[in-house]
DNA sequence: TTGTGTTTTATTGCCTCC
DNA sequence: GGAGGCAATAAAACACAA
């Protein structure tokens, strides 16, 4: 499509429509069908024919040809009646408000543009200019008009019929270009948002991530003592049943005063993983251990890394440890006693001989809760 | 003054709804 | 099928640094 680039248009324009009318025809024809229909067919019909009628290759004659034959109105009347009919209202002002409605408002543009620069030059070839150029300006609305627009958006951002015809009167503007300011005002409303919900997005990850990165820390910490523990159990379980008398020695740390305490009390409680064997619940351990749960119940995860939850249903995390590390942490830390389950299918409280030798009260670590 | 980036106005093509 | 909305885009208007 033709672009009606000014700069291009205004240095044609200054090279040939200066000299004859001739050069000028040549440019019209130059310029392609849009603008011969458009413009050239109205402009030669009413005007242009004059010109060259009369062999005036000088375009100034044209204006003043126009401002005699329309009488004191300003140039842009005659092309208010090509582009428009029945553009008499004192509020709608048809084309002309659509490309000047600035000047409705008395404003007048800062802007440097081809248009403007030579809107209020005075000698002919402007005077052509303004029947030239002026359909095919736009210019901004006026403040006015924008704040009135606005508020009009905040109320209601969809426009109906009624509504627009109201606002176009109202600002003096066709209800067409009250359609498209809400249109492109929609536009903008919808990229502030999703601006908006970016960043409400953006934040929420930050937060979760912090969360997630303290949470790693967390199990690291969580799963060091895990090793710790598993390495102080293996030379007890290897060792046999003279676990009393070995932690009275190895132990340091607030579990290992139940061992102490334990081995104390005599032969109820010394050997309590041999106890549980005892109890004949070792059944419960394939009830537990249900490859096919999806939510299976690790009693090392659940128990070290859900300390005091008492409803777990524990995710296990198939990255943190190994398969390996997971069989020996469980072959080392679960005898056969763990996780009894009772004939009901109702889980109990756990037995007291079954801690590993650790009393009740260290439940805050060692949660048997189910 | 000029080049460049941004904002605003307007168009086009497609889609949905009545 | 026409009206209206929307996304993409063009182009004019504008701001601003060099």
């Amino acid at each position: 499509m033709l672009s009606f680039n000014s700069s291009i248009m205004y240095r044609i324009y200054k090279l040939h429509f200066s000299s004859n009318g001739l050069e000028a025809y040549a440019i019209f024809l130059w310029l392609g069908p849009l603008f011969c229909i458009l413009i050239g067919l109205g402009f030669i019909l009413m005007a242009g024919g004059r010109v060259y009628n009369d062999g005036c290759g000088n375009i100034s004659n044209l204006s003043v040809l126009i401002q005699n034959q329309s009488g004191p109105c300003t140039s842009q009347q005659p092309l208010d009646g090509l582009f428009l009919s029945g553009s008499s209202s004192s509020s709608f002002l048809g084309p002309r408000s659509m490309v000047s409605f600035q000047d409705v408002n008395g404003e007048k543009g800062t802007g440097r543009s081809f248009f403007r620069s030579i809107d209020h030059e005075e000698n002919g070839d402007d005077d052509f200019d303004e029947y030239f150029h002026h359909p095919e300006k736009k210019r901004r609305l006026g403040a006015d008009q924008v704040q009135f627009l606005e508020k009009s958006f905040e109320s209601d951002n969809k426009l109906e019929p009624e509504r627009k015809i109201q606002l176009a009167k109202d600002l003096g503007l066709q209800p067409r270009q009250v359609a498209i300011w809400f249109q492109n005002r929609r536009a903008r409303w919808k990229t502030k948002q999703l601006e908006k919900d970016y960043e409400a997005l953006h934040a929420s990850y930050d937060s979760l991530k912090v969360d997630y990165e303290n949470l790693l820390k967390e199990k690291d910490k969580l799963k060091a003592e895990v090793l710790v523990l598993t390495e102080k159990l293996l030379p007890r379980e290897k060792g046999g049943g003279d676990i009393g008398q070995t932690d009275t020695n190895n132990s340091q740390g607030p579990l290992q005063k139940p061992l102490v305490d334990s081995t104390s009390e005599g032969e109820g409680s010394k050997l309590s993983i041999v106890a549980c064997k005892q109890e004949g619940i070792s059944s419960a351990k394939s009830d537990i251990f249900d490859s096919e749960s999806p939510h299976y119940t690790d009693g090392v995860h659940s128990s070290l890394l859900e300390p005091g939850d008492s409803s777990y249903v524990f995710e296990p995390d198939q990255s943190d440890l190994s398969q390996d590390e997971e069989d020996s942490l469980s072959k080392s830390l679960l005898p056969a006693c763990i996780f009894p389950k009772l004939e009901d299918g109702d889980y109990s409280d756990p037995p007291e001989t079954c801690n590993f030798g650790f009393p009740v009260e260290d439940h805050a670590f060692w949660s048997w809760s189910y």
